[in-house]
DNA sequence: TATGAATGAGAATTCATTCAT
DNA sequence: CATGAATGAATTCTCATTCAT
């Protein structure tokens, strides 16, 4: 059966991200609909993991999260209302997380490349995630990376025709990528040649290529690595 | 069962107008089948580029092709095997299209990059078309262009870590940029800056890049996406 | 998640009020829903007396219960599972209230002879319980019949070469009759006289067979089946 | 697949039956009706084998004899025609062969005692055939075995209030172990005993009883055993 | 007679949503 | 807030039947 599969692969994937919330909540205390909601769209994560994003219905929801059909409603209006709500979940936690690793540094080729390593490398290390991800694509945040594809144009060290095509193109292709590791057909070291692609498409120097690609990568949360 | 040796002149007669016959028939209803299927893969192009690859239902495909509801089921066991077969007309009677400009050129570098030129110039002409390709693009064929880009590797016009992840980027960035013209967000002359920039991907010399974009492109059929 | 150690009892409290609550409204819940099954089968039961076990639809069942559309799926996957259901019902009502009338007897002959004179008399004042009971045989539970027969063979009251094929041959018998009955060609006293047969097919000995043919039934509810 | 299976096993056991009439129809000479008609049915009995005799829809059977949809209509107007006519066939062939066997014994005991016998021990032969028979038994004919019955019961060898319940008794006995043969249930030797208790329940003598039981009986053709 | 595409009434099934408790 | 039975509109799907060729 591969839904026991995935769900156990996800749950172990967000696990690792999610501890800290959850202990944050529960000290600051038990609001009885913080936790439903939380439980909701945990539950939900598990449910998009096994079907996909469009064919879940209330019922499996509300089955997973061990609620009644009522209380649903009580949380959200829809199940694209919850389906945002969980992708947003998903995907601004791991943002944040590379935010705070790569907001102190000054070159935006490097602190832009570096961002998009280390995005591939924990969509490398959870595919399902990947999978989900890419597919309910359009609900993600894209104004930090935007503006250091403008700050970068502005330095002169990325060479596009405007930062919207800039992030066209390297947001579909980190998306497309996504896809092939979702669906698990990316070769080894996949993530890293993408992001090479497309640190050619911003017209990046061969010197400053390399020096992105040979950085150390700090140490973000991996999930259960291949998991 | 073996005719008996003694079987007259007559029936065999018979049995040849019968054949004839059985052949007529099975002739006439192929084309009428034909018929049919054309004509509600047609309508089914309008109904997708009125309401989206997801949203239409059974009864809009039938009223739309002026079929009866059994009809329907006659050809198509789903929406999804409409979708698909609508998706694969489309996408492929362009490619068709694209493919007899270019076929007859040398360069990969130019033959590729003319290529997604025309793709792109017939997105912009047709945001519809474009929407809804860009929604079902898993059902695209990619073998000509992937060719063409291992050719390109080959041959040192192209610079990439691996044919794949090459046709993962471009086509990434052509799809990403397929929503955008298919939502109405693109600016002027958004085609050819995303050709650009996909050539830059590719590691396609500064000179190539803009001989490629110079050139006067052919004139492939503009207009709506049934036609 | 195990409550921390320092809840306090305020929200102890909290939780017995709501373990209550939920409680009540489980136990309510339940009542209604025992009460809407009783009532689609019951609905169910004249639906199928009017139109035999196949034809109705379950737009018939609906109706006859006056219940939505949707209601029908939360209780019953199916007609057959439906007519599964009506079926049992039936079949297990008389048979308890004739166990009760019989349990008391010693006799294995006696008992089973008087049983089956019960059931053929309920099936006589009953022909269209008859003919969808005999219509829809098979999910009879013949576990205590056939004991009564196993305890026959051992004491030497039957003649049979074994429980399985003696049942066989009484059960067919029955059900044939109740077709007879159900579709009104049995004569008078029809019931008695496949009694009598299946007592002699038994080899129960005429002197036994006088003495069950003559005993005065005891009185078991006569009337509509779903009484 | 079980349908392979059955298909295997009921095109056998009717062979055997059916060649002589194949044979008789061909040196006749070609009547397409005639020939189109066997067609159908031989088809027919292949699916009632292997779906039961509700499943199948036209498109069943059409399927099964390599027909138009319409060609089905220019000889049933339901599959409930075809039913009938598949049902007819199958029993009529082996009852005739039976008659054609017994026709000549004087003692109406022994007759229809020896009629049942083989009736019985074709059955065990034919499980699936068993099974269908069984399932659309109002459609079989009786005419000849209940005029046996009533001779018997005129010359005091059976013992029974009326020829009709005791018809009803003896055939029920028989669908009955048809039923169980037909599910694979039966044990050795099941036919004979089922016979047996039939012959008690006409209150045939015990003498009467051993020696039609210990008759060996005549070669009827029996498909292959146990197919 | 044979063919098989077309038909459309009718039946099954789903599922978001409401609301009394 | 939580519950879960009830709802019914919307949709899918089946299949017997017709009819022009």
């Amino acid at each position: 059966m591969p839904s026991a599969v995935s769900e156990t692969k996800i749950s172990s994937e967000i696990e690792a991200a999610d501890r800290e919330t959850v202990n944050h909540r529960t000290i600051v205390g038990r609001h009885r609909r913080a936790n439903t909601e939380t439980k909701i769209i945990h539950a939900a994560i598990l449910v998009f993991a096994e079907q996909g994003p469009d064919a879940p219905v209330i019922d499996d929801f509300i089955r997973a999260a061990g609620i009644a059909r009522g209380t649903f409603y009580n949380y959200f209006k829809s199940t694209d209302e919850l389906r945002r709500a969980a992708s947003e979940f998903l995907s601004e936690k791991i943002m944040k997380l590379i935010d705070k690793e790569i907001r102190q540094l000054r070159d935006p080729a490097m602190r832009f490349g570096l961002g998009i390593r280390l995005w591939m490398r924990w969509a490398e290390s959870n595919p399902s995630w990947c999978l989900f991800i890419a597919q309910v694509w359009h609900s993600i945040k894209y104004e930090r990376p935007l503006q250091d594809i403008r700050e970068g144009i502005r330095k002169k060290v990325f060479l596009a025709p405007d930062a919207y095509v800039a992030w066209d193109v390297v947001s579909g292709s980190i998306r497309q990528a996504m896809f092939r590791i979702g669906e698990g057909n990316a070769r080894r070291n996949y993530g890293d040649a993408v992001v090479q692609m497309c640190l050619q498409a911003l017209g990046v120097s061969a010197g400053m290529r390399s020096e992105i690609m040979n950085c150390v990568l700090p140490e973000v949360p991996r999930g259960s690595p291949r998991s």
